[in-house]
DNA sequence: GTCTATAAGGTGATAGAC
DNA sequence: GTCTATCACCTTATAGAC
């Protein structure tokens, strides 16, 4: 709990820092879209508050009332927004053509691509997706064309197992793997720079070369045992 | 936002279920700080309400402050005993003895036993630790006894990549991707039900199985290739 | 130790002037 | 569209009786 003063202090530095780029003219309505995202993710949907999202917009409580009813509206806007960039570009991904590993190469490399450049909206989905476990599939997910890819690229995993082009697991392990891999250093990253011994530097370098070193290890967990087959 | 009828009936039922058990009999206190860790992973450190907690201990507001004097100071509790169940377990494994392979089996082995046992607390670590990072780590990290082991596991991985008894890779990397394959599922649920095509019941019997995967996908992926060397 | 009552301030939301 | 003023309620925390 923060004195009044610092907060007044802490907010008018955001808001100077908001507006010192291309903030300034954007609508109002803009503005507080802005505004309530960076709120959301700093402090989730419950710990946000309409008066920071208000001070930080450089408007006031009530014209966030005109544009948007109520809180609730406003944070699944700015969610469904957030988690918009994100199904689309795996439907394409993996209803696509080409081959397991390739699709796994689109995939880490697309989405390593979004979440360098928005780290901190994995944990933020993930956390209001557990509180509200069944509402936001049913929206986005189910408003995407065409069937849902996850099934049949499972089955295209087993298939090429079957023919000998990959080695045998369980294909949802492989997926789980994949997506671990690639998402989780996002939502460690406080934890994993105590263990790793690098400091914030050190670690964002670490994940901009992350793709090479994800697909790497995945071929290589996935490489067959060499026969003397031609 | 529920209405206060609902409200009261929900608590009801979680003061039942709480109390059927060998809660009954608890001090105050313990049935108190039961009641806190719920709530507080339930809901996070802003969502959770004094009120909610106090109902679910079957208390009242004042006792809570009776024995926690403010709601910070509870959490920050609460925070501390589960952070403290993992970190020991950490510090054990990786300045013991053993390959590299054995330290990541045991890792593996005893982590997943955890998550399983309690699989909300990686998401409610996270967060709150992403929230105010450097609280944390002052506290429990800096209480081990012993020099922490991460760097010595660091050189150890180096060695043994040296020395040709594994594949050669950035060796942060690696462990990267064994804690993101260990931890991972457990905070992504939700999502990768949906995209493992799973219900809740098949989706926790591949986590029981994912020792055996995690490892072995690990060992293939660390594998020299064949040479001709005895 | 445990309770009821209540203070003190925060929070979402609205009314109404401009 | 944007503001000030204000309401009704919620939330943490404390005072004081038992």
């Amino acid at each position: 709990m923060l004195s009044n003063e610092k907060r007044i202090i802490l907010l008018l530095t955001i808001w100077l820092n908001a507006m010192s780029n291309k903030e300034l003219d954007l609508s109002s309505k803009e503005k507080i879209l802005n505004a309530a995202r960076r709120a959301f993710i700093r402090n989730g949907s419950s710990g946000a508050r309409m008066q920071e999202i208000a001070d930080e917009a450089g408007i006031n409580k009530a014209l966030l009332h005109y544009y948007f009813k109520n809180k609730e509206g406003l944070f699944e806007l700015v969610f469904n927004d957030a988690f918009s960039e994100f199904i689309p570009k795996i439907h394409s991904i993996f209803s696509g053509d080409g081959s397991v590993m390739e699709k796994i190469e689109r995939y880490v490399e697309t989405h390593l691509e979004l979440l360098i450049r928005k780290p901190d909206l994995p944990l933020f989905i993930l956390n209001e997706m557990q509180r509200e476990p069944e509402r936001f599939f049913s929206g986005i997910l189910n408003k995407m064309p065409g069937a849902p890819p996850f099934e049949s690229f499972l089955k295209q995993i087993e298939e090429e197992m079957k023919d000998g082009k990959i080695r045998n697991m369980n294909p949802r392990d492989l997926w789980m793997n994949v997506m671990s891999m690639t998402v989780f250093p996002f939502i460690g990253e406080p934890m994993l720079k105590k263990f790793l011994v690098v400091n914030t530097e050190e670690y964002h370098s670490l994940l901009t070369k992350r793709k090479d070193s994800i697909l790497t290890f995945i071929q290589q967990a996935l490489l067959l045992p060499k026969t003397n087959n031609p």
